[in-house]
RNA sequence: GCGGGGGUCGCCUAGCCUGGUAGGGCGUGGGAUUGCUAAUCCCAUGUCCGCAAGGACCCGUGGGUUCGAAUCCCACUCCCCGCGCCA
């Protein structure tokens, strides 16, 4: 949610900014409801501050014990009146904000122009892409043969995009989580393993509504939907409070499954456990003092490459472009890694600054003084492993010729073992 | 799932029975006064509309009754205690 002034003050920046993104979004149509909006409050409360005034009128006439039956004939009609107006009032108000609620974050000036991908920009290479001198598998190959994943079985229980971790893998997964753990409890971050369902009001606090529809499992009967991210529950976290200035920067390491419906990936990384509806991830959020986020989210994006240099896994970081980036973000890197057996840079990490986009949403401010008037703070959100993706990085380009896996000697102390 | 108790401003609490401007304490911030590890006093400390003056809203949430609801009624929700079920 944008900060509703701007608006009034300066709509044009928000046209700017959705024809950036490629977005059509009915400003007009906002920009009047905000107006009926805030004009029948000025009415409703104008009609309550009479009602207050009879009120009390009333009171004190009984205690002298006056007669006040003409003053409740004239509360009669205020009321009367006044329950017309808030019911309108009630009206405008919720069509203003479930349409403000589907109003995308602004961007930032950094952030190139363009419709989609292919106006992202290449930002920086690390790592050298791996050569070899035998003929290499896609790791839905190389997992089936050392017997680590069973796709057929998945696809009879579940459906297609799921899948069973076998063996080693199961062993791999557990020990990316507890890398990642380690990293970063080592910079500060609080490890956290969140709810895998929250409510509506909590999942409309971080995404934006048509977005329920493609990614977001509802359980049905219930007012709870499955996380997506961790990044779903931790922002959360502090709806509707004021947080105390000196906590801040709040680090959490969230650790969680994630659910995604990839309603719109018809077709795209059909096999193996690339693209899958279930995975786990350890996620970087940061709830941030404004003038310090970008700042944050530049170390955000360092942690992830460190963390996969560490590994030994070679990637480019990519700056989105206004048109494919998420609705919410201002500005948001991708770390794509190396997948071999793909012959391409594919996406593993996304590390994003969402200002006070989602703080508005979800009421999260802070302040230094208790009489201070309390200012929202920003959140960022990063990956720093989502372990499908980056296990299918690992199949592929730490294979063998023997069609073994090597296993980075960073991981090796958790796998417990030098070769899958 | 059943029975009982509860949810009031950052925290604690009064008010509810008997409807009529939500009071106090603590904490925190600012100020005054004083000056031996401090004390005392005053002001401020939820949200919205408004340039402001000012006003409205706020007692878990949503309804209802009423001229008027923190207070009475109904539903829901969350927390605590007990029972049941259970990894």
């Amino acid at each position: 949610m944008l900060d509703p002034k701007l608006i009034r003050d300066n709509p044009d920046r928000i046209r700017n900014m959705l024809k950036a993104r490629d977005v059509d979004f009915p400003l007009d149509e906002l920009i009047k409801l905000d107006k009926e909006r805030r004009e029948l409050i000025i009415k409703t409360d104008e009609l309550r501050k009479t009602r207050n005034l009879i009120s009390v009128d009333i009171a004190n006439k009984k205690k002298s014990d006056k007669d006040v039956s003409s003053l409740i004939e004239q509360m009669h009609s205020v009321s009367d009146e006044l329950q017309k107006l808030e019911e309108a009032q009630i009206r405008a108000e919720d069509s203003y904000k479930k349409l403000f609620l589907t109003l995308p974050n602004m961007i930032h000036e950094s952030v190139p122009t363009g419709k989609d991908e292919s106006a992202n920009k290449e930002i920086k290479k690390w790592g050298n892409v791996p050569v070899f001198d035998f003929k290499i598998q896609n790791h839905v190959d190389l997992a089936q043969s050392l017997d680590l994943v069973d796709l057929e079985r998945a696809a009879k229980v579940s459906g297609a995009r799921f899948y069973y971790l076998k063996n080693q893998l199961v062993k791999l997964n557990q020990s990316l989580i507890q890398f990642a753990l380690d990293f970063l409890s080592e910079k500060n971050y609080t490890p956290i393993q969140t709810p895998y369902m929250i409510n509506k009001s909590s999942m409309e606090g971080t995404i934006i509504a048509h977005d329920f529809e493609d990614v977001i499992y509802k359980i049905d009967g219930e007012d709870l939907y499955l996380i997506g991210t961790s990044e779903h529950a931790v922002a959360s976290m502090y709806a509707d409070e004021i947080i105390e200035g000196s906590r801040l920067p709040l680090k959490y390491a969230g650790i969680s499954s994630c659910f995604r419906k990839e309603a719109g990936a018809h077709g795209r990384d059909q096999k193996g456990i690339f693209r899958v509806h279930q995975f786990e991830k350890v996620e970087q959020f940061i709830f941030s003092r404004p003038e310090e986020s970008w700042n944050e989210h530049e170390k955000m994006l360092s942690n992830a490459e460190e963390f996969y240099q560490k590994l030994g896994v070679p990637y480019r970081v990519m700056l989105l472009s206004s048109g494919d980036m998420g609705k919410v973000s201002a500005k948001t890197y991708d770390l794509e890694a190396w997948m071999a057996g793909q012959n391409d840079y594919r996406e593993i990490i996304s590390c994003s600054n969402c200002l006070d986009f989602q703080a508005r949403r979800l009421k999260i401010r802070f302040r230094d003084k208790t009489n201070e008037q309390p200012q929202y703070l920003h959140t960022l959100n990063s990956t720093l492993v989502a372990t499908t993706r980056t296990m299918v990085a690992m199949l592929e380009n730490f294979q063998t010729k023997d069609g073994h896996i090597s296993i980075p000697k960073v991981l090796q102390k958790y796998v417990g073992m030098s070769t899958i």
